[in-house]
RNA sequence: GGCCUCAUCGUCUAACGGUCAGGACACCGGGUUUUCAUCCCGGCAAUCGGAGUUCGAUUCUCCGUGAGGUCACCA
């Protein structure tokens, strides 16, 4: 059986956005999925829109992600070269076959006189068709005017979609169209088939934009005499608000703005996979492997599906958690605040086990963690507007919290010994957990929320703590 | 506008023509010795409308409606 190979053909125009890269998992999940061969390939024939840096960028993001591919730029490959741009005499070999057919004719109008067409037929509320303007005597083509496809036949075709199901179009969704650009290289529409067919490339598996141009592709087939492979078109994903195509144009963040953010690739993998698609089953959560072996196109969703970051930020924590800490430190490298520079790893190691479980994605360490690192100021409001603690006189709070000091200093500041004395507080004070933990809370942490008290006292230490109890003394 | 496609809770979705239309996110309530969070329990919430086929339609057909895609020397 011939081995399976999927690509991923991005043009070089910007960073890679959510919908992009959703449009690259698929194909990588059917190649891994088939064991078979994932072709990433630059579709770099528009110069005018191409974007510096844009390659190595999409690259990046790719391999963040985890999906990785067999063949493409730098890795080389048997069906090199895998920059479109490179290959322009490949693409003008085919050409030739499709002229030497009759197939193919130079385009002997300017772009002004083709776009008088369009107009005119606008006018009259028709289609605009270039074929009703085919030219009857083209002039050789030189390489200077763009070269036509000339649909051979005329006719309705019906295809099935591995996605989509069985699709059809009639007549008029064909048209004669360039397949070589003035300018020497060629469209997409050639270039894209033609790569496909010399790559070996088994699956198409791209959005439905191109639903539309596909009996187009399909007479290209037939001209060339070339097998049709596999089609798949998956719908987009949609903007979370309003419902078009989730694209930069809307404000799409780059991927890698994710990645800043301190997203995991496992989350964002899980829940880009799971957008317009599941296994059946009511399972949420994939690993990897499990993406791998159970994906299938025909469990992908039809419609499109809304982006919703909600739903990420519930994933990216639920892979936060079910991370050892020693990974979680690793990853969190990029992420502590200013005042964390000097502490030791062991220290930031203890921080993270407490505050991983209320994480959601790692740019929110600076914050949740600002008073293991440095005293925050005393900010008698968080005492003065705690529901329990504002029904207390400050001179009651203070004798409080001198008898909490007391049994703090007496600890050996393990979390065990430290929750022991807190207990007995409780009873020797005849007071509610309410009251005494948050007032001990709020005096060490200066925080409107924090870890669990003997957890965060323990990890702070007795120098750290008495030193803030005593500044919330002072100030009461 | 022509052509193509899609349509289940707010969102992502499940359901051989026969289910109390299930799950997850979000939201609301309760519980786990303070707060935030985790975790557990509970709640709210959907088959776009109309015909037809059928003993029976979320499911099949048609017509509406709504939405998306596409009509480039862009991909």
């Amino acid at each position: 059986m011939k081995p399976i190979r999927t690509r991923f053909a991005p043009s070089p125009t910007g960073f890679l956005h959510v919908g992009n890269v959703r449009a690259a998992l698929f194909p990588w999940l059917v190649a891994r999925h088939n064991n078979g061969a994932f072709v990433l390939r630059i579709e770099d024939t528009d110069r005018a829109r191409e974007v510096e840096g844009a390659i190595d960028v999409m690259k990046e993001t790719l391999n963040w992600m985890g999906m990785t591919w067999d063949e493409g730029p730098d890795v080389g490959g048997p069906y090199g070269p895998y920059l479109q741009t490179e290959r322009t005499e490949i693409y003008k070999k085919w050409a030739q076959k499709l002229i030497s057919k009759g197939l193919a004719y130079a385009d002997p109008y300017t772009p002004e006189e083709v776009q008088a067409f369009r107009d005119q037929a606008k006018a009259e509320k028709r289609a605009f068709l270039y074929r009703d303007h085919r030219p009857t005597n083209p002039p050789a083509w030189d390489g200077s005017q763009p070269l036509r496809f000339k649909i051979p036949e005329i006719k309705a075709y019906h295809w099935h979609d591995e996605i989509m199901g069985d699709l059809s179009a009639g007549p008029e969704a064909l048209d004669d169209f360039i397949i070589i650009k003035s300018d020497g290289l060629p469209t997409y529409n050639f270039a894209h088939v033609v790569d496909d067919y010399e790559m070996g490339i088994t699956h198409v598996i791209r959005g439905l934009e191109y639903i539309a141009s596909q009996p187009k592709y399909l007479a290209l087939y037939e001209a060339l005499e070339i097998p049709v492979p596999v089609l798949a078109h998956a719908p987009h994903i949609m903007a979370e608000d309003g419902k078009k195509k989730l694209g930069k144009r809307d404000g799409a963040k780059s991927i890698l703005d994710y990645k800043a953010q301190g997203f995991l690739p496992e989350a964002m993998l899980n829940f880009l996979a799971s957008l317009g698609w599941n296994d059946g089953t009511e399972q949420e959560i994939f690993s990897r492997q499990e993406l791998i072996d159970k994906f299938s196109l025909d469990r992908v969703q039809r419609s499109g599906a809304r982006f919703d970051e909600q739903r990420l930020l519930w994933m990216n924590g639920h892979y936060i958690r079910e991370l050892s800490v020693d990974e979680l430190f690793e990853r969190s490298r990029d992420f502590w605040p200013e005042a964390a520079a000097s502490a030791s790893d062991e220290f930031k190691k203890q921080v993270l086990g407490l505050i991983q479980e209320r994480l959601k994605f790692l740019a929110e360490i600076p914050e949740l963690t600002a008073f293991f690192f440095s005293d925050l100021p005393v900010n008698m409001e968080l005492i003065n507007g705690n529901k329990q603690l504002k029904k207390f006189e400050h001179i009651e709070l203070k004798t409080l919290l001198e008898q909490a000091k007391e049994q703090i200093t007496a600890s050996d500041f393990t979390a065990t010994d430290l929750t022991e004395r807190l207990n007995q507080l409780l009873e020797t004070t005849s007071q509610k957990p309410g009251v005494l933990f948050s007032l001990i809370r709020i005096a060490t942490t200066q925080a409107p929320a924090s870890p669990g008290l003997a957890d965060t006292l323990a990890v702070l230490g007795r120098e750290t703590a008495l030193r803030r109890i005593d500044a919330t003394l002072a100030a009461l």
